[in-house]
DNA sequence: CAACTATATCGATGAATGTCAATCTGTGTG
DNA sequence: CACACAGATTGACATTCATCGATATAGTTG
């Protein structure tokens, strides 16, 4: 389920007015909304913001849970979403998870909003 | 309701593993979260979209009904969800509504990405 | 293998959200 | 002033979502 990849444009009617240009498609609406829905959840910045600032580059689950003063299966939820979206990195190594950014993914989120 | 303002940060506990820098505080989380919540939907991002593409600048309501097969009520809501989180400035004019991207409204946005 | 631990998944629940139909407000026009 | 029109607001409804408790899964250790 990678939603950071790159999409296609597509075409779309025009309306009244002299406009006709071509608009974002539904489609690629609809996939680029996927990231910013991610996005849009004030604890599932915090573990961004975490995970960005752990020197080592990755976060254990157990680092992630008593900050954000919610329960473990809520936080593992959110890191679901946060990996589906293409933006963080899950490794499993022996009985932890680590979690890591995503090279580059907050640069081509970015970039989403440009090419709006 | 300005959602772009720039936020001052703000601190937090750590947790177990040597990690001990300050993260996202809440209630900055809470504030962007609700920028990336006013992108987090298809049809708003079109909205976005076609106003942009819009040679003149701005849009009226009319112009933007149409093209994403929304009833006129909806597509009022949406712009005041993308007006309210400081992505497009309204305009009226006369009988009509002028909608226009706020400048540098988008720049801001990406850069709060790199920020968290 | 049994006990323990870390994490993921499931099911339920209350809150937030997108949409529409109906209505209200304000502006221009006969 | 009466009517028409653009747009906003309201209320209702269905859907999605964030959260939690309970449970399942998998690796570790005795």
């Amino acid at each position: 389920m990678n939603s950071l990849q790159t999409v296609e444009p597509a075409l779309d009617a025009a309306c009244c007015a002299p406009s006709a240009r071509p608009i974002l498609s539904a489609e690629d609406a609809r996939q680029k909304a996927l990231v910013f829905k991610a996005l849009a959840d004030p604890n599932r910045l915090r573990l961004l913001s975490i995970v960005k600032g752990e020197a080592s580059g990755e976060s254990c689950v157990c680092d992630l849970t008593e900050p954000l003063d919610l329960g473990q299966p809520t936080v593992s939820h959110h890191l679901k979403i946060l990996v589906d979206a293409g933006l963080l990195h899950r490794e499993k190594r022996g009985t932890w998870a680590y979690y890591s950014l995503v090279p580059g993914a907050m640069e081509q989120t970015a970039g989403l909003l440009a090419s709006l």
